[in-house]
RNA sequence: CGGGGCGUAGCUCAGUCUGGUAGAGCGCACGGUUCGGGACCGUGAGGCCGGAGGUUCAAGUCCUCUCGCCCCGACCA
């Protein structure tokens, strides 16, 4: 392709809208371009980039034994009323009509509609397991979409569905896809790591979720550097954590008030008392969908509300408000205690449980008390793991101290069981003739995202450093001094002979001053550069670069073409094929 | 939705506090000089100052309302 006659139009300065690197570079080197929030143009260069991790995606699924279709990204409200999805699925899902009123969604994923498809083909056992995946345009209508492709509300997955007789069926075809997985984005060149994550509300059981690590990542890894164990801190658990130092206090037969005004804090009411925060017990009332409940932690460690969330097995988990405290507890926010607090559930994370002596709010104004014993003074009606795992806990599979990592969460796959086979009656019969759900299992990668998480992970302060599998042209030909017969004849020559030998090649034909020229090629990021220059051309040379750093080479002209392959097959060669 | 910020030329931004003829740089067009790391000189085109209402002799500037965009939090590929 000539640059002359693609559509390629870099920006010099960043965009004012944009905060991440990826979101100004794909801005300023012409890969997308905004149209409102969330909700971007993919530009003929940004679309090249996609298309080749399309491609990538398409072969891994292919081997994963997958097959691709494609879905209607309007989908009728029908199928998710018989999910139950349609009451469940909040503002999130895009809601339309039609003009007979119909109510339809913009799809966010298509669990309905591929369950629909599949219950309508397969009746045995004979016929599973069924593997297909799309790559199709999904919308959902984030509360805050932000960072460009990181989190548009539309945006382009891939998603894979299985459907299997059994579970260890379905633990197969988890453990091929997880391998698929790892090796797109080994083959894209990225620094990921699988790591266990919370199902959410697509439901299931197992789930992985793979992480492209950067430090601009919204997601909180806890990774254990020893033995490899890696979770979304969402779902991390932790070896047991250190115990609270000795009780500094007098040990007393019944807990006693002490008069602490204005204390509301942890580390205030700690100090005042002079104990430690980790002998407080902090006291949280949360409201889910139906119920208040009391959550009772350590003062030195925080509520993981995704657990909790998942132990109470809600949609909706918030705090109280001050009002709800103080009419459930009788004291204001900030000294609620679980003595003497009666008609709500209380819940427990264990480290509450091992404290000998404790300090805890007393619901009543300024007042806490001291000589708390867990099991005398209060019982919780249930104990359960709650806290969020921090850096320096020790690892749950080995003890060592565990560390935090950022990560861009390129990927997440699930065993979904029989959450939608069982509500949308899809079924098979196995060989006794019984009829049973499907197990199935569900797949997601986002690619405009992985796109984006590759030049997070890969640029310069001149701009984006592909990898060669994403590059949406692998090699720049760029002309210099264009106004010079010879050069012009050169340069168009060896672009046939680039173009003649299959090589992806992207032609600077613009009769632009060489600087810029530089600067957008260094911008866009193509992997291997090619300058054909006056200069060079007197002596019949030709330069040779790449992005990635190295010297510039002078190649004889008449040996470019052979020269360039090579150079491509070395870089390739760094790469799993 | 809560908290913070911003909407002025295609892009990046001044001008708003303190009301008085709409600005700069880049980009774009034309002419000239340049030509291996974002050139220089000259000329020019380009604006309902996000929108609506109000205050005022006079509003980009003050007030009210609205729409959009960005950042922090809860959601997620």
């Amino acid at each position: 392709m000539r640059w002359s006659r693609t559509f390629i139009h870099t920006l010099r300065q960043d965009p004012a809208d944009a905060e991440v690197v990826s979101h100004k570079l794909m801005t300023r080197a012409g890969l997308i371009s905004k149209v409102a929030a969330g909700i971007y143009n993919s530009l003929p260069l940004g679309w090249r980039s996609i298309d080749k991790m399309s491609d990538i995606i398409r072969e891994e699924m292919e081997k994963a034994g997958a097959a691709e279709l494609v879905m209607p990204a309007v989908q009728p409200a029908e199928y998710w009323e018989e999910s139950g999805r349609w009451a469940e699925y909040g503002p999130e899902l895009l809601r339309i009509k039609d003009r007979h009123d119909r109510e339809f969604c913009f799809g966010p994923t298509h669990e309905e509609i591929i369950t629909d498809i599949v219950r309508r083909s397969i009746k045995s056992y004979r016929q599973l397991p069924v593997a297909l995946y799309q790559i199709q345009t999904k919308f959902r209508d984030e509360i805050r979409p932000r960072f460009g492709l990181m989190r548009g509300r539309e945006f382009l997955m891939k998603d894979a569905y299985s459907f299997h007789a059994d579970a260890e069926d379905l633990d197969q075809t988890y453990r091929a896809m997880k391998k698929a997985y790892c090796r797109i984005f080994e083959r894209c060149g990225l620094g990921y790591t699988p790591v266990e994550a919370d199902t959410g509300n697509i439901g299931g059981s197992e789930s992985h979720e793979f992480m492209v690590l950067a430090d601009t990542g919204e997601d909180a890894i806890m990774a254990c550097p020893s033995c490899g164990y890696g979770a979304n801190v969402e779902k991390a658990q932790t070896g047991p954590v250190k115990a609270a130092p000795p009780w500094p206090l007098a040990e007393s037969e019944t807990p006693s008030s002490v008069h602490t005004p204005e204390m509301r804090s942890v580390e205030e009411v700690a100090e005042f008392l002079g104990v430690d925060p980790a002998h407080l017990i902090k006291t949280m009332i949360f409201e889910s969908d139906e119920e208040f409940v009391a959550v009772l932690i350590r003062g030195d460690l925080e509520v993981n509300e995704v657990k909790l969330k998942n132990h109470l097995d809600c949609t909706h988990l918030q705090l109280a408000s001050e009002a709800k405290i103080e009419q459930i507890t009788g004291g204001p926010q900030g000294f609620s205690g679980p003595v003497g607090l009666e008609g709500i559930r209380i819940i427990a994370d264990p480290t509450v449980i091992d404290l000998k002596q404790a300090a805890t709010g007393a619901n009543t104004l300024d007042t806490h008390l001291v000589g708390v014993v867990p099991g005398r003074d209060f019982r919780p009606d249930t104990v359960v793991d709650v806290r969020t795992a921090s850096a320096g806990d020790p690892c749950p599979s080995c003890s060592e101290p565990i560390i935090e990592k950022r990560g861009i969460e390129v990927g997440h796959i699930f065993k979904l069981g029989t959450k939608y086979s069982e509500a949308m009656r899809c079924t098979f019969l196995d060989a006794e003739g019984k009829e049973n759900p499907m197990i199935m299992g569900c797949y997601g990668l986002g690619v405009g995202r992985t796109v984006a998480a590759a030049i997070e992970q890969n640029h310069d302060d001149k701009g984006i450093i592909w990898p060669l599998p994403l590059a949406p042209y692998e090699v720049v030909l760029v002309m210099l001094n264009s106004d010079k017969p010879e050069v012009v004849e050169a340069a168009e020559g060896l672009y046939a002979q680039l173009k003649e030998a299959g090589i992806d090649v992207l032609f600077d034909d613009r009769p632009e001053r060489p600087g810029v020229k530089f600067n957008d090629m260094d911008l866009i990021g193509f992997p291997v550069r090619i300058v054909a220059g006056a200069r060079g051309l007197a002596e019949g040379n030709i330069e040779l670069s790449l992005r990635s750093g190295g010297e510039k080479t002078l190649v004889p002209i008449t040996d470019m073409v052979e020269t360039v392959r090579k150079t491509l097959d070395e870089i390739r060669a760094q790469l799993p094929q």
